[in-house]
DNA sequence: GTCGTTATTGACTAATTGGTCAAATAGATT
DNA sequence: AATCTATTTGACCAATTAGTCAATAACGAC
């Protein structure tokens, strides 16, 4: 990560104004369609404090895309901290995944549309997946095949799931459905046992998010 | 679909010129990234001709987006169209996506970018594939899970694969593991036995495109 | 308080951009 | 060839927009 100078609270405070803005204007419309004099209007500071803080539009959005990035990682690694088990681990991202796109629909927007239609390069749970995967597969527990695609197929449907969730907005009951299902169909694909998919799926209760 | 207004040959013309350069223009940048100008350059045409024939930038935008899903829609329906076994079928579609990837990476990139983050909505495997996981659950041919949950879970896998694809420019015979490998995981995963499943990926050969 | 440093401000400019329209042109019909 | 219609053309306009900068204000150290 990039060295985190040290901020003045004063300009700590604007630079948290205009991020705050720029991501409530891009849920609604990709980055090129928002005017900086949109983003200072909603941030209530003046135009030139934006280029005190980016360069130019595009370092502004990465900034923005960065920060949920971070943030989804963050709520990953800390929720996966204790436990041990690959196939646990792995399924626990996903159920992350989902939870905040439940709880936080309008950052996961953000996530997603940051993103653009990438899946292999820096995606939040892609950093401690691929060695998760590779871990279950030298385990036995996932089919050989997972080697080399799980993580691309795991990617997938975790992407597929934010953004159906996002877009349908479902009550807790039929999150946890949609949840326990794709847990099931995406656990079975990698070569866990029916067994245990259903198992594990039926264990994850929604997550809290801090 | 709506109905195709017959147009003088020289309207025809410039109609798919416009076409044509905003095809190239989206592979690279969103469409609120690209000035009317730049695609009338590109085209050769003067600028009154865009709005001749397109209500704005918009109208212009979904033009071709609309044309892209339409011609994977058309291939995978024509490619599907002497199978009857649903899974076959649902297989089928996968394969159809990723030849299209493998060979038109453009048109793929501009399809991926028009659909935005979505997946439900219209999505060029979208069409058939609904019914054809119906039909399969209702044959005992995939696991109960599917009915609800299969098409999100293959149209998320259909879309990593494309982009993926896209994304690694892989060689043939990478590109043909990959999509065996895929198939494997995913049919697996809608409970396909393992058997059928490997055989299915195996007999997948890359599609030819018209 | 005074001074020096740092960040904010908003008026300003130059360039870009979406969209219009009257004139020119190509094609068809007679 | 003459006439009529459909289409193209590109100069033009009004509005928007990215980015600048000298003046101003906030803050901290002493």
């Amino acid at each position: 990560m990039a060295s985190q100078t040290e901020l003045s609270p004063r300009s700590a405070r604007t630079r948290a104004a205009l991020i705050a803005a720029g991501f409530e204007l891009l849920v609604e419309r990709p980055i090129d369609a928002i005017p900086i004099d949109d983003v200072v209007a909603k941030a209530g500071v003046a135009k030139g404090s934006f280029f005190n803080h980016f360069a130019d539009k595009q370092a502004f959005a990465n900034a923005i895309a960065t920060e949920v990035r971070l943030e989804v990682e963050t709520l990953v690694t800390r929720a996966n901290a204790g436990i041990e088990d690959p196939v646990e681990r792995i399924a626990g991202g996903m159920r992350i995944a989902a939870t905040f796109a439940l709880t936080q629909p309008k950052r996961t927007a953000v996530l997603l549309r940051s993103q653009g239609s990438s899946t292999a390069r820096r995606h939040p749970l892609n950093s401690g997946l691929r060695v998760d995967i590779e871990a279950a597969v030298e385990q036995g527990l996932l089919r050989h095949e997972a080697r080399e695609s799980g993580l691309l197929y795991w990617l997938g449907l975790c992407q597929a799931v934010m953004t159906n969730i996002i877009e349908v907005k479902p009550s807790k009951e039929a999150f946890r459905k949609r949840l326990a299902e794709i847990l099931i169909l995406g656990l079975t694909g990698l070569g866990v046992p029916e067994a245990r998919a259903a198992q594990i799926a039926k264990d994850m209760a929604p997550a809290k998010l801090s």
